[in-house]
DNA sequence: CCAGAAAATTAGTTACCCCTAAAACAAGAT
DNA sequence: ATCTTGTTTTAGGGGTAACTAATTTTCTGG
């Protein structure tokens, strides 16, 4: 069913899939930057992709790409992969929430599906992975889980941490010191206007911590 | 101190290792085989890898080559990736010995350092893989191991057998449901000149077998 | 020693996937 | 409507790693 596809287009049909759940469609240079290639490779790649049979992405000059659903389907098989393997790397191999995704991103495209099947096994086919995002289930159905983010919330509210974006080590190795991981709850206490700070209480802990919005944006939570 | 090779590299390293045990200097021919590519490729990449810097191969046009100290040390780093990698899917997630080999073929080349630093520990340091080959420990120094051939072996002998060569699921299968497998004890009962033909019996198994020379080939085993 | 066979190399292509530099386009501001 | 800026595409090129077909070298048997 699988396994037609190289890492490169492996990568690039998970990046786009990802822009567009948070922008629609995704732009030549945002690909670019989250890839870390140049803009031009990007337009080649997409000419390939827009070109496959069947074409995996629907292209339009100057206005970007979306997925159609073979590229959907191919794109949510892999993110399957990396999900599991980040869980499976936690729980089987002792590693810790900011080191799983690098591994990850290797072992996605290699691993057959007959490992992806035995690791789910093994892991009781679970619904999230470490930082809390979804793992598609076998048949690529995308479980509930949290849309809403911290930065929109306002002092006085109360909620549970649920998802932290994956891609920075260290930001997660702060996270995990301060008690900022899911499921943990907290009361928000403090917001400041113009820089959009927000002070966060996570209950069981002494301190409150400020964090500012290149954090804040990175967390969704589950309101009460 | 590695992951500077490619995936290529790091397969023609590992063929070159590998029949340079048995044959003293790996062919063009040879390798093209074991890799399923045209001779044509293996003498492009052999000069790739003579010219590398420094040089992994040692390259007389028409003769073979032979590993530098430099490629040695890095196939006998992959070889750790791998057999680690096989006795881990064995063991962890309950892969049988026939499927082990082309599921770590893939995952050799992307694990980190780290990835093969924990499966060591989880396993115990383990000296040998599911098939019996010598697992090289961390300072690449290869554990002893069998070395003696089952074709050698003449009716009264008696041994154990220790290693089985794994590039034959097909084989492997066969083997296992006759009880041929580490560290199972023997007697040789027959033999046939000509065609080379060993009886084996098994102890602890009701019927003997009759094993061709494909067969006695592929398996190393310890005489009493 | 030499002819034919086998093994290896060279020559010429191709696909993949990246790059830089230059040109073209889109869209908001004037 | 035009300018300007940022985005995107085109053009041209490079490294890797494979292929086929043609040629050269080595080996081997008579
Ligand atoms: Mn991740
Ligand atoms: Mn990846
Ligand atoms: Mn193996
Ligand atoms: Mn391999």
């Amino acid at each position: 069913m699988r396994d037609q596809f190289t890492h490169a287009i492996e990568d690039y049909l998970k990046t786009i899939y990802d822009l567009s759940l948070t922008h629609g469609r995704a732009s030549t240079t945002q690909i670019a930057e989250v890839l870390n290639v140049a803009p031009a490779s990007v337009t080649g790649m997409i000419k390939r992709l827009a070109g496959a049979k069947p074409p995996l992405v629907e292209y339009q000059k100057h206005r970007g790409v979306v997925l159609t659903q073979d590229g959907k389907i191919a794109a949510i098989e892999i993110i399957r992969h990396h999900r599991l393997l980040e869980l499976f790397l936690q729980e089987t191999l002792g590693y810790s929430w900011d080191e799983v995704h690098a591994e990850a991103d290797r072992l996605e495209h290699v691993i057959s599906e007959d490992f992806e099947e035995r690791i789910a096994r093994v892991l009781g086919d679970p619904t999230h992975n470490p930082h809390g995002d979804p793992i598609p289930t076998r048949d690529l159905e995308i479980p509930p889980h949290a849309t809403l983010c911290l930065s929109h919330l306002r002092p006085n509210d109360r909620g549970t941490i649920r998802r932290v974006r994956d891609t920075d080590p260290e930001l997660l190795r702060f996270l995990s010191d301060h008690g900022i991981v899911p499921p943990a709850s907290f009361t928000v206490t403090g917001y400041t206007p113009f820089d959009g700070n927000l002070t966060l209480q996570i209950n069981g802990r002494d301190q409150a911590v400020v964090l500012g919005m290149r954090i804040t944006q990175q967390i969704y939570v589950e309101r009460e």
